[in-house]
DNA sequence: TCGTAAGCGAGACGGTACGTCGAGTCTTGCT
DNA sequence: AGCAAGACTCGACGTACCGTCTCGCTTACGA
């Protein structure tokens, strides 16, 4: 992710001079590839706490340093490894309920596709007591979580929720039990129970009538 | 957690005869002690990552194998730490709104005092890729939320929930901003922001006027 | 052998009177015997290197304790274990060459009967860098071959042997053969081989007609 | 010794083709040396027994696997520790009670320079109920003998020592009281008692004018 | 005849070393 | 320079014994 010996980071420097001459021969972005998707295969496999940088490289048959000469240490790389997973994707059905429902919706099958549902406990599992872990870990969640706020936003724009409403607690509140579930129900919530769910933080457990 | 040689096991196998003749040294209860409270400390200072077994016993003024002859791994040493840690308390006021904020307040000040929120990710992380963890960690979890259900019971004995509602699916939502902000926020919410949570989730974010 | 709790020690500091009350369960004979049993028979299994006091415990089916009362360490054990082991016994023919013949083969046999050629190097080895064990081991050693230095001094006496000669180092040219066998060879000495060997001893290498 | 990286063992492979492609970082020799001093210096201090891995990986500031990664225990490293001592270096004067003298001085004095004496018997202890050692522990002990055996052969040629004579029963006989003095006695014999000791063994105890 | 003092088997205690494994770094020859 | 390979130092792993220390019991003596 945007790390300073990226060869693309350089062309983003403007224009055709490198910054520094890059002498001898250049980064295999094949390595590269192969290195995350290692990653991201072994994370599913053993999670974070059983991956081994060793047993990357073997399976991406690579080099240890070829690895260490690109991630600093194994959170970084698991991080980037992370950041390719897909996240929430917008859906904007111009009512609140159903893009919520479908966002939710969707984003539970990414679980299902991906090792997402392994990665995401051990990183924020880690993320606790490993400052340089939460640096980079934070503004990935935050990003992940955009769409969910753009939706709310335009619920707030739509005048379907109040405008004195806290969106970020009410963000929290909607993927909460996704969180809950992930966290200490160690499954994932079925796509089914998140009608109810959205329905619930829309409406609230009140009974006011 | 209900070892064999456990006194009160002996007890649940009815009558004064004991499983086994308890021949030898018996183990040091002081030594358990010991054990359990330099884990406690150490998680809180380096995480359940960090966590060394070495590093345990030279804490407690322990030897090593004291500490593999009561726990296999320290996957369970942590979680009998864990569950010497305080949980919810019941608060019973006669209004659900009121239960709920005393509870989770009370919940916030315990995370403050204790390393609760170093542990919980920890644990929660390592859960998501170790069933033997999960096996042990999920009871007690299911425990700790046991007060919140009570209160949710009494809410709709009270009518002030609705019968039909999902009360495991209610008390996630409680329960759930607190997950998201101890797990990729990194931060205990703050005690003050517990009643407008409280709120939202009884009111729901959908205006229905 | 003759460790300062032996109670007979007691009785050897003059006259009836013990010196102090020898209250208290005595220690058991029977205990004592299957200790020195178990360690003899784990010498030759394992050797001194391997074997362990839990071993010999365990298989004298007694304490650690009940050992560790009686000898300080394995070191002094194993000593008494080699104490019981048979040694040279004399024999007196009235001719050196029988004499020495005789008693080698003797000697020989008992190797083959006992562990002593496992216990022997090992001692041996041990004594080298361990003066504890060197105080004790090298008493019983000048013990076990008192009976070749007398009947060198038979030979000495019925003209046999010049008197000018060194017997000690007569004695040690007699069994140097054996014991390079055993250290170096790894073999006991076939007992047919005692004749030459003594022969060359005798007579020398050297041609002088 | 002898093992299949060695550069001369590929040469005795014929011809300049390596049995196999030798990837990755070679084998520091520098490590190597280090450790093999590390393991004599220890060995005369604290004898085999008293030697741990752990104590050489320090005292040659190198990493417990990189010595595990060469020899697979303790028993071997010190086997080649001890080919790495000198043994006896032939001397031919053209008479035989000289040449025996003169070597087995140089022996003796090579015992006083180093820990000869200390690992000698430990090494010999060991070998008693170590297979594994045996093997190679016994051709080096042959070797070192070797140039005994050829002041003995050119003895038999000069007419010095009968033809029938065992010179392989002569040889321990010649070295025999050094083997009782160094494992019983635990002194290197003295240099001066060299003489008597060779003077015996070519004439023999027998009186026979 | 009974108390008391020491012995008994069992096994836990604080330690130390074992032999293994992985982290992150370094060093080959090749590309 | 980057690459695969693999050795490097370091430090924790989980195991096995060390020599010591309780346990709840015998066992024999002397009060």
């Amino acid at each position: 992710m945007s790390n300073p010996e990226d060869p693309e980071s350089a062309l983003e420097s403007r224009g055709s001079v490198p910054v520094s001459a890059p002498t001898g021969r250049p980064r295999s972005e094949e390595a590269h590839k192969a290195i995350l998707n290692a990653t991201v295969e072994l994370l599913a496999e053993v999670g974070f706490s059983g991956l081994t940088v060793e047993g990357v490289a073997q399976r991406a048959g690579v080099g240890k340093a070829t690895i260490y000469r690109r991630w600093p240490s194994k959170v970084p790389l698991v991080v980037e490894a992370y950041g390719r997973l897909p996240g929430m994707e917008d859906v904007d059905t111009g009512c609140l309920a159903d893009d919520l429902k479908g966002m939710l919706k969707g984003y539970l099958e990414a679980f299902a596709r991906t090792p997402l549902s392994a990665l995401l406990p051990s990183l924020a599992g880690e993320r606790a007591h490993n400052a340089e872990l939460a640096k980079v870990f934070d503004p990935i969640s935050i990003e992940r979580r955009r769409p969910l706020m753009r939706a709310l936003e335009r619920g707030v724009a739509r005048g379907e929720i109040a405008p004195e409403i806290d969106l970020d607690l009410a963000a929290d509140m909607i993927v909460g039990p996704i969180a809950v579930g992930l966290f200490f129900k160690g499954g994932r919530i079925q796509p089914k129970r998140v009608g109810p769910m959205v329905d619930l933080a829309l409406a609230g457990l009140g009974i006011r009538e």
